[in-house]
DNA sequence: CTAGAGCTTGACGTCGATGTCAGAGTCAAG
DNA sequence: CTTGACTCTGACATCGACGTCAAGCTCTAG
């Protein structure tokens, strides 16, 4: 398929297709007049690489997990895999953090809405935005 | 307090605390000299700062929430605490979302790591990362 | 009094994944 | 053949929360 049809499967804008290209994350074959063909398995591999960065990869670290080789300007020689599964870990770390950072933001979005709620705010006295954190409740 | 400590307190950078000033977050006193002086509520509203932008909430949105008030370049001449409610539950919906994209990126490094645990990975023959993707994991 | 740490404003730099535009070639349908 | 939709390769623009540097003022310990 061509870039447009694997836009439209994808969400991602074809801009977005090629720049993944650039960086190395997709190597579509490409036709005789230079439009770029992609296949199946590309849909699979954009939606993958949307998820990563939405979660916050960055697409460098996402092409070292696609080809498992170091990156172009890095000179270690060998293989480099205890380090990009090291690196993945912590890139784990970090998703884990961040939603509990997000559920806490979400729990303090929560006491200023029932705050709010009850009645009109900009008239009523309000408590003190900000005064109190709540853990993340779990159940 | 001075700047420093404040930064100190808060994790926050000096420049960060000048910036949210400039979005109008926060309102120190001034010092005859010029120095700001901070009170111990804004560490409290500080931290909430932080945490509702790393949230990925706007400083504009959170200088609302902090004011009750319309924007300085908007017209609306009343109190716009209905839309600015109808905002922050979208930002509270926006941010469950992330939290669910999260999870599914956490899942997809979890199989991507566990395909890869086994053995040393570049020789093998490896699966197609991306092939699969799992719902989140409930319990 | 003096040095050095801390503070001030102002302005430009950053970073990464895209948006957008320009100029030109390609493809399918009528 | 023609038209319009699609694609190509650059290259510059964007956005937001800061980092960083400069030039100068302030505070405090000794």
């Amino acid at each position: 398929m061509r870039i447009g049809e694997l836009a439209q499967r994808t969400g991602a804008s074809p801009r977005a297709l090629r720049y993944y290209e650039q960086q190395g994350l997709l190597r579509p074959a490409r036709r005789p007049s230079g439009y770029r063909e992609y296949g199946e398995a590309d849909v699979r591999t954009v939606h993958g690489i949307r998820t990563l960065l939405a979660a916050g990869l960055s697409s460098a670290v996402i092409g070292e997990m696609l080809s498992g080789l170091p990156l172009p300007g890095e000179r270690r020689p060998g293989p480099t895999c205890p380090e990009l599964l090291a690196g993945l870990a912590r890139e784990r770390a970090r998703i884990s953090g961040e939603i509990h950072e997000l559920t806490m933001a979400r729990g303090l979005l929560d006491d200023i809405l029932a705050a709010a709620a009850p009645g009109e705010a900009i008239t009523a006295p309000r408590p003190e935005p900000f005064s109190a954190r709540r853990a993340p409740r779990r159940r």
